[in-house]
DNA sequence: CCGAATTAGTTGACGCGTCAAATAAGTTAG
DNA sequence: CTAACTTATTTGACGCGTCAACTAATTCGG
């Protein structure tokens, strides 16, 4: 709250580039997966993290905070996968408030299909333009900033 | 092209991180700009570029790639600011294909009542979280992997 | 000069994400 | 037991961004 209302010079420069890396990183990751594979970033990510448990499932709300995105996001982006046949969703049996979507086979093999050109274009955009010490320094720095409602993780400094 | 195909471990946890930091910070910035300024972050950011010159004013062509963003959803972008009277826009004088976008004095107004809210998000979820070595880090990295479309800046081992 | 190609900007149709409201099923306190 | 609260998910309305098509002005080749 005593912190000065302006950003330094550094900061300046630091946040103009953040800035236009968020709104550049995403279309050229995203025009490739649409072009190549019909699907959205959101999407990929959806298939990704059911496809990464072991019986290709997860709750609704749990897949949300995975894929971060918000439920309703969520709801939207798995009636399209369904409707597409990648997923199912079927009521869960200790909880019936809640619903478990699940990779089918079709969803599966479209993420296979799908993998290989997004991982290059990943590479192209992002790993083909650094330094491995700048990699290990994204790590940590998308850490740190990638939870901005997370209390704990600001104001250190007291 | 001799490239692995896969990402190795190091590389995983970088992606999955920047991709986290890729889907949630925008929603933090812009979540509080919607709420104070009723502002999306690309339509502070038009502002911003207008008025960072002398005479507040830009042909939309270069506003668009100054703001990051297409033309046609820069076209929209100006449209809702004139409707909202913090732009005018005017053919140029010496190209008459062309439109210069002039920042008025309420969009003035309407970005000095908007920033310091914005900045103090800003400090919140970025600079607050990050050591000055990091500041530095996180310049370096967004400039390398700010423009996606830019062949001169990948594939440098040869 | 003239016609083809390029550049600048806008727009209609369409799909997606957001917000708030709705539904429904657990949970808790009296 | 039940009324109030919380949690899980979906959905209608609405605004925004994208893509392709369109208008119009400038430039280029011959």
């Amino acid at each position: 709250m005593a912190e000065p209302e302006w950003l330094t010079p550094v900061e300046h420069d630091a946040w103009m580039a953040l800035a236009e890396l968020l709104f550049r990183l995403p279309a050229g990751l995203e025009s490739q997966l649409q072009r190549d594979a019909d699907l959205a970033m959101a999407d990929y990510m959806v298939l990704v993290m059911l496809s990464e448990r072991d019986d290709h499932s997860m709750r609704m709300s749990e897949l949300a905070s995975s894929a971060s995105t918000s439920q309703s996001r969520l709801s939207r982006i798995v009636a399209r996968l369904e409707a597409a046949g990648y997923v199912t969703r079927e009521m869960a049996p200790d909880d019936r408030r809640a619903v478990i979507a699940t990779l089918t086979e079709t969803g599966s093999a479209k993420l296979v299909a799908a993998a290989p050109g997004h991982v290059a274009q990943v590479r192209r955009l992002i790993f083909d333009r650094l330094t491995p010490a700048q990699v290990l320094s994204l790590t940590d720095i998308a850490g740190a900033l990638a939870h901005p409602d997370d209390p704990a993780s600001c104001d250190l400094s007291t």
